[in-house]
DNA sequence: ACCTGTCAAGTCTGG
DNA sequence: CCAGACTTGACAGGT
């Protein structure tokens, strides 16, 4: 088995390489005041350097033989602001985006988006609905520009429980018919660290044929009593079957015992040690996403540990092989 | 050079 | 019922 490793968006090594350098909508508004040309030069400008700056950190990922990365989801500043409607941001940055498409085909890396918190297809609130298509439309639209087929996804909750958990799943499942088929095409669902349990989100995925995330912090996090990761697994796994992918997971450390669900700067390994060997005689490959403070620190950090144990071989900074 | 408050967006909580 | 927490990196504006 072999078992890949990614980061988020962002490193905390290569520097001044930020994808996500903003244009607040305050800040446009007051350049907007004077001059407007000048206000949509500014977000043209933020948005080149933060492809710029996306290419690059493809570039190190490959020098770093890592083949998993998750985009910044703030490359366009203000790009679905009912403001900006006008600006054509896909045209207007047509062969950059072409080229990071080119460059991630080339090198075979697994690209993810993750949309925000904000994105939530079940809301009963349709002005909410709406505006989450027009967000996950966006995305989409920079992955077709980039001419990436569906191994390029986006990773989202379920979205809120709306104090009817049952109600909400369901409402879920009626929005999800409404979504254009290019963009569900492209969703994977991922459990959540508060509402929906890996067995809620695997009832989505199985009855919606929905690849799922597996985040094993927010499992812990968040389970139905007498629940255990090893029952749910064969399930997880099979969501991927048809894609051509390997399964994919979400690995994070506590902050503090009091402060259970931040992120901390670090993986601490042994979480994720038992996770793999315990699907170690599953046949498949694993794709690993870190979610840390340190970004790529902590990444390279817990590959080099997990090399130390028992039954671990090193293939590489970013991957390793389960014997 | 460094520190603090603020930022497009939604939901949930605690007062 | 409404204000603040949640979470996040980056920026604007202050010292």
């Amino acid at each position: 088995m072999l078992v890949r490793f990614g980061f988020v968006a962002m490193s905390v090594i290569l520097e001044n390489a930020s994808p996500s350098g903003t244009v607040t909508f305050k800040t446009y508004q007051n350049l907007a005041e004077r001059d407007s040309e000048a206000a949509i030069a500014k977000i043209r400008r933020v948005s080149r350097v933060n492809l710029a700056n996306s290419l690059r950190l493809l570039n190190y990922c490959i020098a770093e033989n890592i083949k998993i990365y998750r985009f910044s989801s703030k490359i366009f500043p203000l790009a679905t602001h009912p403001e900006l409607a006008g600006w054509d941001y896909i045209n207007d940055l047509k062969a950059q985006l072409i080229e990071i498409g080119n460059f991630i085909k080339e090198n075979k890396i697994r690209v993810t988006f993750h949309p925000d918190h904000f994105t939530l297809i079940n809301s009963p609130r349709e002005e909410v609905f709406k505006s989450s298509v027009t967000d996950l439309a966006h995305h989409c639209r920079i992955l077709n520009a980039m001419r990436l087929d569906e191994h390029a996804r986006l990773v989202i909750h379920v979205g809120g429980g709306y104090s009817d958990k049952e109600e909400s799943l369901e409402r879920f499942i009626e929005n999800w018919a409404r979504l254009p088929k290019g963009i569900s095409k492209r969703i994977t669902l991922e459990n959540d660290d508060k509402t929906f349990t890996a067995n809620d989100t695997l009832y989505l995925c199985e009855k919606l044929q929905i690849p799922m995330v597996l985040d094993i912090h927010h499992f812990r996090c968040n389970h139905e009593e007498g629940c255990v990761l090893e029952d749910l697994c064969p399930r997880f796994f099979s969501t991927w079957d048809k894609t051509g992918l390997p399964p994919k997971i979400h690995v994070s450390s506590p902050r503090s015992e009091t402060d259970f669900r931040s992120h901390n700067d670090y993986i601490d390994s042994s979480e994720l040690y038992s996770f793999i060997r315990m699907v170690s005689n599953y046949n498949v490959n694993l794709d690993v996403m870190v979610e840390a403070k340190q970004k790529d620190k902590a990444m390279f950090r817990l590959v080099r540990d997990l090399s130390k144990l028992p039954g671990i071989d090193l293939i590489n900074n970013a991957c390793i092989k389960v014997v």
